[in-house]
RNA sequence: GCGGAAAUAGCUCAGUUGGUAGAGCGCAACCUUGCCAAGGUUGAGGUCGCGGGUCCGAAUCCCGUUUUCCGCUCCA
């Protein structure tokens, strides 16, 4: 199988065995937002829940919070959102290439002012020591012409940027013949304006209504919190905050299934600590991040670091750790030293003083920051594609198997009757309740004993237990293994340790 | 967003030059069996993605649209 075809499968899987689904999929499905099954939401929670007690339990100055979905609209605005995420956005035809129209008015702006220039050069020349610029910009025809034709442009390009007018950014362009680099023709589309971040209305009435955005990213509600939760938790630094959840993106183009989606869910943290310190908390977080990976079991070589060349205006330092997807290594998880810029910034749009009094510095200043982000529904992607697989059996026959780590497993042990008879139902069921309250278990009777265990195999189910005639003498059950498909005998009263030894979350939290 | 391809039962697909909708697997009930996808009987399930048009008649031809996949493009 490629990996193209991998993937496909792996789609068709997660929904016919309720992990995922199309969202709205009666309706002809919505793009790029799918919903989580009752196996995957399983998974997803226990991924999350790795997260949570590796970040708040395993770190005592690292707490968490949740914080909401809707925040004050100049959050926004100081977190550079507002202007990063609004841009006018025109294609050619021919080309089929995408620009900034502002980018591309003025590129063609720069382009009469370099001709201008050349001129005046030329002019400088000529005249030698006896040139005068000023007079000769004034008195030049071709100058003139140029300048004249400068300003023309700049004039209209300024009112069109102030009154945010979209089709005349295209008349501007159509009208000075302004062409693609690429195909050389000024065979343009509208100008879109694209605004990454999705957006509502607080208010009953429209007059007295608030335009809301939809966080694009968890990490602002961490931020604006930060005093909140220093002063009330009585926080020193270095302590760190960690929050999971939703966030959402008008992607232009969202695919590749859970990869990129509207609206997807993150568990980012927030460490706040002294300036100056930054790059060695950075370098801490990298190793204490690329661990927490590796400890799920998954093989170290499918993991990898891509240090960021360009950084983003907020940050210092950055890099991602990238897992190997059936369509190649990509971002899992983004690690960023974002320096103050983020409280600086929040403290200049709130006017709060937002510092921190370090009493051994005997002095007062505005934290740093190293984030961890890491997207869950990529983690859940990370997992299921690492875990599918179709076997070949040594009687010919083929099995698809979720070699999901079991602590991560959706459903960790299946109670199966032999038969539907002679009692083994009421022992299976005996069995059912001696487990349930400590593991997700399901319980089937149906069709052949085989078939069961493939059914387990296809969602993950680490362990089956198969209750048989002589279980109602021995008290012994047959527990299957879900990768190595072997079989052992083990008395009724010590299965509950025995699985708990292997599912359990906490012995993956043991190791990091 | 642009270009290409696709959409028929839960899944995988067939369906002839336009003439009343099919198979295998799966699902449900019962019988038989009992440790790696068993057999039998019965049954449920589709206005052929959606909306128009052509035609006596459309799953089939034409137009539009939605969704998915592939390529480009975008991703603070």
């Amino acid at each position: 199988m490629t990996q193209d075809e991998l993937f496909k499968v792996l789609v068709a899987h997660c929904k016919e065995y309720g992990f995922i689904f199309p969202s709205s999929e009666i309706y002809d499905g919505l793009a790029a937002v799918y919903d989580y099954g009752q196996m995957g939401v399983e998974l997803k929670n226990n991924i999350k829940q790795y997260w949570w007690n590796a970040m708040t339990r395993l770190n005592e100055n690292i707490v968490g919070i949740d914080s909401c979905i809707f925040m004050h609209p100049r959050i926004w605005e100081a977190s550079g959102h507002v202007g990063a995420f609004n841009d006018p956005l025109i294609d050619n035809k021919d080309s089929k290439k995408r620009y900034r129209a502002d980018v591309l008015i003025e590129d063609f702006l720069a382009k009469i002012e370099e001709k201008m220039n050349k001129e005046v050069e030329k002019g400088r020349k000529r005249f030698g020591d006896a040139f005068d610029e000023a007079q000769f910009r004034a008195t030049n025809p071709n100058v003139l012409r140029e300048q004249a034709k400068y300003d023309e442009v700049h004039n209209r390009y300024k009112k069109a940027e102030d009154a945010n007018d979209l089709a005349e950014y295209r008349q501007i362009i159509i009208d000075n013949n302004i062409v693609c680099p690429i195909s050389g023709t000024c065979n343009w589309t509208d100008v879109r304006q694209f605004n990454l971040m999705f957006s509502t209305s607080m208010g009953s009435t429209a007059e007295g209504a608030n335009t809301i955005y939809l966080r694009p990213e968890t990490a602002q509600g961490i931020f604006v919190n930060y005093l909140n939760v220093q002063k009330t938790g009585r926080m020193k630094i270095p302590f760190g905050i960690a929050q999971i959840g939703k966030a959402f993106r008008n992607e232009i183009v969202a695919r590749q299934f859970i990869f990129r989606m509207r609206e997807f869910e993150q568990m980012e943290m927030q460490f706040f600590i002294k300036p100056g310190t930054e790059l060695e908390w950075f370098k801490k977080w990298k190793e204490q991040r690329m661990k927490w990976h590796v400890n799920i079991g998954m093989g170290a070589e499918n993991y990898r670091f891509h240090d960021h060349e360009k950084l983003a205006h907020y940050a210092n330092a950055a890099t991602d750790i990238e897992f190997n997807f059936p369509f190649g290594f990509k971002e899992l998880e983004g690690i960023h030293s974002r320096t103050n810029w983020d409280l600086g910034r929040h403290q200049q749009y709130s006017g709060r003083k937002i510092e921190y009094f370090d009493p051994e510095e005997g002095a007062a200043y505005t934290p740093y920051v190293v984030e961890t982000s890491i997207g869950v529904d990529r983690m859940v992607l990370a997992v299921l594609s690492h875990s599918l697989k179709e076997e070949q059996l040594e009687n010919g026959e083929t099995r698809v198997v979720l070699s999901i780590p079991a602590p991560l497993a959706p459903v960790k042990a299946a109670v199966l009757p032999l038969v539907k008879k002679d009692g083994l139902p009421e022992l299976a069921q005996e069995v059912m309740d001696e487990l349930k309250f400590d593991f997700n278990c399901q319980y089937e009777e149906k069709d052949s004993i085989g078939k069961r265990y493939r059914r387990q195999d296809a969602i993950g189910t680490p362990f089956c237990i198969t209750v048989d005639h002589q279980s109602l003498e021995d008290h012994c059950v047959t527990v299957r293994e879900r990768d190595t498909m072997s079989q052992e005998r083990v008395p009724i009263a010590e299965l509950r340790a025995l699985i708990d030894k292997r599912v359990n979350l906490n012995n993956l939290l043991r190791n990091l």
